[in-house]
RNA sequence: GCCCGGGUGGCGAAAUGGGCAGACGCAAGGGACUUAAAAUCCCUUGGGGCUAAGUCCCCGUGCGGGUUCGAAUCCCGCCCCGGGCACCA
């Protein structure tokens, strides 16, 4: 039983945590009700630029802002209740934990996971560091939502995720977790099938492009190649030079956002050259144009103006030629007409040939041509892990004049992070710690010669995309995990956590995991067997932030009602995968439901025969099964409302009699209490004494229950003429159909409705209904 | 534009291998208890209509069609809200 850990921040837990954490403990305690072995750990994630921007804020230092805020954190998290394992806790910032964060990364260097490569970044000037793409939110800084991100050419540590994006993609297929995170997942992991094609120049070179729809090719009248594409220089005329350059130097200043974002007005500029079409031989112009990534394919593409919205925008901008290729199949054609529901015209041997087998065609001849390729591409990029600041794992490398850049050896980790009174960052593009020479020279560990450390820290997602491993093993200085803790408790059997985290740490995690089975570390690839997102509690419709205003703190209403009230509450609210609207009205109902069950308790009697009240124990086996499959399911909300159900049925003088000093027997409330116990463990537990119980309700074993009790005797037959209800008869379970039918006509409503008109036809459903069509 | 969710009373929501729409709870109204209030308990509560009485009638699950004896649920075409991706070739 695994939740995301939490990042301590300094306001404390907000409601949102406890939503989270409350109905991760609730499974975990039903697991452990119904005989499993739960382990329910927890952590912080308290590394990272959140927290030293707060300290930054706040003129304090994180080294002494954190451990203060572990410490609220263990306090509201003690309040609310959590069954967890303190004895696991970890912390990222421990040396004891970062020292292993830096294993991970030597381990991946070693196996040539991780390289060092001088490419365009995201900068955040406000975080005064870089960040990878997933922390970019469209165009912005993922701290800073008003900060739009720049471009800049940095050296950079990256760790290979793109080796594993087809396996990322191919599990996806079988891990059970909620579809919306797969989707998310996908769709970031972003593949695309196509070819790539080869187009000559007269000069010799060799443009490859990128496409989806090869079948266009016949199509394709000019190229354009992105303004950072090495072959532009040479393919540039001398006319040609002044104006390309310019455009060049324009597109370069240009930050990521102006050009991703902003406007999409085309641009662009031809180059003086042109290319061959490997299918119609004929000559086509080389443009450069900045609506080309150079990031994605091969900075390269074939303009395909007739079939493709881009090129025809740019081609009617430019007054480039159009060249119809693809003839819809049903209806009109009209330019541009990207669908695939249409043939190929104008294409020589393959026309008339449908899209969809054109494809394969194609690419297989120019294939045979020795000018094409079937091409798989994917979206997702390397993970950029370096960050010029100063509180998180420093990153575990040397250089040196003579070796190069050498890894610190396993026995020299962890790298201790020092305390450092300037750590604030700056503009310059290196960590606060590069302002350290004392710390940052040291031997090379290889040659003894004075060498120089890496001065960046690595992202705090590399801190949080390995905690589950380490979780069972917090007691082992000497290895990350040991083998039998691991074996037992992972991979995760069920994690629950938000989907804000669907393509960071959850990829992160998934990827690192995969990485360290293949070095022969583990022996799964996915860490999380089952993952649930739950939902976002907002707050008057809207997220709950601090700019608005509207952040609900749960220690007032804990105070005010209970943790236990607080709790139920919260699940009550909605549908825990879809989270919900916080509103305190509510919160009232719960507890007069759980002030009901105390009362009930009082009147508890062991002495009483439940058999004497058959229908309260059909009922209590009936919720024992919906609350049982309910909670597995994680359906919290509507388990509540079954024992409600249950609640009113105990109490309703029809089922237990009346009078003032009514008794309930016993063995039909301690059921209730026990599955109860996961929702409200502190007043279950209190109940459960008073019930006349000495050793804890964790102890008990959850209720199960007799299908033929929960069985009912009786059922109300709809009766229905012509598909509307006209009547309603009370028959034994399990009546024939026959005599159902007969005692269906018999309703006086039925008999009304139907008067003198004829019975057609029949149908019935045994239990349920007996529809006459007349 | 593409991919996931979702749209049901005054409100949060139940009910989807098609079969009583609105469980459970909040709020509201009425009543009991009380000097009074709180708390508690009981009753009513989707909209409209008819009645002396209801085992009464009609309408109703975002909109328009369809399939079916029967659709909140399945199919087709739209609209709106939330989230993700996006000049991705």
């Amino acid at each position: 039983q695994l939740m995301m850990f939490p990042y301590p921040s300094a306001e404390g837990l907000h409601v949102g945590n406890v939503f989270a954490f409350v109905g991760n403990d609730i499974h975990g305690r039903f697991q452990r009700l119904r005989g499993c072995q739960v382990f329910e750990p927890i952590g912080f994630d308290a590394f990272g630029i959140h927290s030293e921007n707060y300290a930054l804020k706040v003129n304090t230092h994180p080294g002494t802002l954190i451990p203060n805020n572990i410490v609220r954190f263990r306090q509201q998290l003690r309040r609310v209740g959590l069954m967890v394992n303190w004895d696991h806790e970890l912390s990222t910032t421990d040396p004891r934990y970062y020292k292993w964060t830096q294993w991970i990364f030597v381990k991946l260097f070693e196996a040539g996971l991780v390289e060092r490569k001088r490419a365009p970044v995201n900068w955040c000037p406000e975080c005064k560091t870089v960040l990878a793409n997933e922390q970019v939110i469209n165009g912005n800084c993922e701290r800073h939502p008003d900060t739009p991100v720049h471009q800049r050419f940095l050296e950079q540590w990256f760790f290979k995720i793109t080796a594993f994006a087809q396996r990322l993609l191919d599990n996806l297929d079988w891990i059970d977790w909620s579809e919306s995170t797969r989707a998310m997942q996908r769709n970031w992991i972003g593949r695309s099938e196509g070819a790539e094609l080869i187009f000559e120049t007269p000069t010799d070179h060799r443009i490859s492009v990128f496409t989806t729809r090869p079948d266009t090719v016949f199509g394709a009248t000019y190229l354009v190649l992105a303004p950072e594409h090495p072959f532009v220089e040479r393919l540039t005329t001398r006319e040609q030079r002044p104006a390309i350059q310019e455009y060049r130097r324009a597109s370069a200043a240009k930050d990521l956002v102006s050009r991703k974002v902003g406007s999409k007005e085309k641009t662009g500029v031809f180059t003086g050259s042109y290319a061959r079409n490997p299918a119609t031989d004929e000559s086509i112009p080389i443009w450069v144009a900045d609506y080309v990534l150079m990031e994605y394919g091969t900075g390269a593409i074939m303009a395909v103006p007739a079939h493709d919205e881009r090129d025809f925008e740019f081609a009617t901008q430019f007054d480039l030629p159009i060249q119809q290729v693809v003839r819809a199949t049903e209806g009109e054609t009209v330019l541009p007409y990207e669908g695939w529901d249409a043939v190929l015209i104008n294409s020589g041997q393959f026309d008339n040939l449908p899209c969809v087998e054109a494809v394969p065609a194609i690419t297989q001849w120019l294939k045979e041509k020795g000018l094409g390729e079937v091409r798989l591409q994917y979206r997702i990029h390397d993970w950029c892990v370096s960050r010029q600041r100063y509180w998180g794992p420093p990153i575990p490398i040397i250089y040196c004049d003579a070796c190069g850049t050498v890894p610190v050896p396993e026995q020299d980790l962890p790298v201790t992070l020092p305390f450092i009174e300037d750590f604030r960052p700056d503009a310059s593009g290196v960590s606060p710690l590069a302002r350290h020479k004392d710390w940052f020279v040291v031997p090379c560990p290889q040659c003894g010669r004075p060498g120089r450390r890496e001065t960046d820290v690595s992202d705090t997602f590399l801190d949080s995309s390995w905690y589950f491993l380490r979780y069972p093993s917090t007691d082992f200085d000497d290895k990350p995990f040991d083998r039998t803790r691991t074996a037992k408790w992972l991979p995760v059997d069920c994690y629950i956590g938000g989907n804000e985290h669907a393509v960071l740490h959850l990829l992160y995690a998934r990827f690192i995991n995969m990485a360290l089975h293949d070095l022969g570390y583990l022996d799964f690839e996915e860490p999380f067997r089952q993952f649930r997102a739950h939902g976002t509690i907002v707050k008057d419709g809207a997220k709950m932030s601090k700019s608005r205003g509207n952040v609900v703190i749960p220690d007032k209403f804990i105070a005010e009602w209970g943790a236990d009230t607080f709790r139920v509450y919260l699940m009550f609210l909605g549908p825990y995968q879809e989270g919900g609207d916080f509103r305190d009205e509510g919160i009232v109902g719960v507890r007069r439901f759980l002030d009901k069950v105390w009362s009930l308790v009082g009147q508890a009697d062991a002495s009483l025969d439940a058999t004497a009240f058959p229908d309260a124990l059909r009922k209590l086996h009936q919720t024992i099964r919906k609350v049982t499959v309910d909670t597995a399911e994680l359906r919290y909300n509507t388990a509540i409302a079954a024992m409600m159900e249950y609640v009113n049925v105990l109490r309703s003088p029809a089922v237990l009699g009346d009078g003032d000093d009514v008794q309930v027997p016993t063995s039909l409330l301690a059921p209730l209490i026990v599955m109860l116990s996961p929702y409200a463990p502190h007043f279950s537990e209190e109940c459960w004494e008073r019930l006349g119980n000495t050793r804890s309700i964790f102890l008990a074993a959850w209720p199960t229950y007799d299908e033929s009790v929960a069985q009912e005797d009786t059922v109300e037959l709809v009766v229905q003429v012509n598909g509307k209800v006209r009547g309603r008869v009370l028959v034994p379970t399990g009546l024939a159909e026959e005599e159902a039918v007969r005692r269906a006509m018999a309703d006086d409503g039925v008999r009304r409705a139907i008067r003198e008109r004829r019975v057609k036809k029949v149908v019935s459903v045994p239990d349920r209904l007996v529809n006459l069509v007349v």
